[in-house]
DNA sequence: ACTTTTAGTAACCAAATGGTAACTGGATGA
DNA sequence: TCATCCAGTTACCATTTGGTTACTAAAAGT
C-alpha cells in the first residue's frame, strides 16, 4: 500500500497545500497583478514570504512574472495556463465555505 | 491566530489547508479508520502530529471519533457529512494532478 | 539636491512546528 | 510474572518558518 508519489493528490498538494499559495492565486483571478497588491489583499503576509511564495509558484509554473519596468522596478504576475486550471479547484473549496 | 474572514476560501482553507489533514481525509475516503494505518500509509507522519491533526479534524467536525474498546485502546475515525462533502474538492485536486 | 516610487533582499531574531524516544493504561496470552 | 497490544501523551530538543527593519537601484517629480 504504498503508492509514495504516485497518488496525485499528493502532488497536487505539493504545490498548492502550503500556507498562502492558493490565496494568492485567488488573488491573481481576482485580476491582481503586483506585490503590493498581495500583500494589501492579505495583512498577515510579509513581504519576505510574499517573494518566497511568489518564487515557488513559478518554480512551479503555476504564474508568471514580467518585468514592466526597471526603474522604477514594476513587476506584474499572471496565471499560466496550468495555474488558471485551478479555477476548479479554488470553486470547490469556496463552494465548500 | 487569524481574524474572521469574509472570504469563503480562507475559512475553508483554515481547516483544510494544513499539512497533512486533506492527506488524513484521503485516507478515510479510502476506507482507512484506524490511527496506525494513517501512519502507515504516511511514512513522514510522526504519531505526534497525528494526534494533533486528529484533533484538530474533530474540532472542526470534519470527523468523528468512535472509541471500540478501551483496552487495549482501539477508536475508529469516520468522516462526518460535512468531511464527506470534501469529496468534490479532493476530486479536482486529484484531477488537476 | 532630495524625496518618492516598486519590488524585492539581508541580517537578525522570535515563534511555530516537528522528530524521537520513553511512557501510559488494563486486558490478554505465554 | 511479564511482555504485548493500540492509541495515544509527554519531555526534550532540533529544524523550519516567519516577522521586522533597514537597505538596494535608478528615474521621475519638486
Amino acid at each position: 500500500m504504498r503508492e509514495k508519489k504516485s497518488c496525485p493528490i499528493d502532488k497536487t498538494l505539493e504545490y498548492i497545500g502550503k500556507k498562502w499559495n492558493l490565496l494568492i492565486i485567488r488573488d491573481l483571478f481576482l485580476g491582481k497583478k503586483k506585490f503590493n497588491e498581495f500583500l494589501e489583499s492579505n495583512p498577515q503576509l510579509s513581504n519576505k514570504v510574499l517573494s518566497q511564495k511568489l518564487k515557488e509558484l513559478e518554480t512551479h509554473s503555476l504564474i508568471e512574472k514580467r518585468i514592466i519596468s526597471k526603474t522604477p522596478l514594476l513587476a506584474e504576475y499572471y496565471l499560466t495556463d496550468r495555474g488558471k486550471a485551478l479555477n476548479k479547484v479554488l470553486f470547490e473549496i469556496a463552494m465548500f465555505g
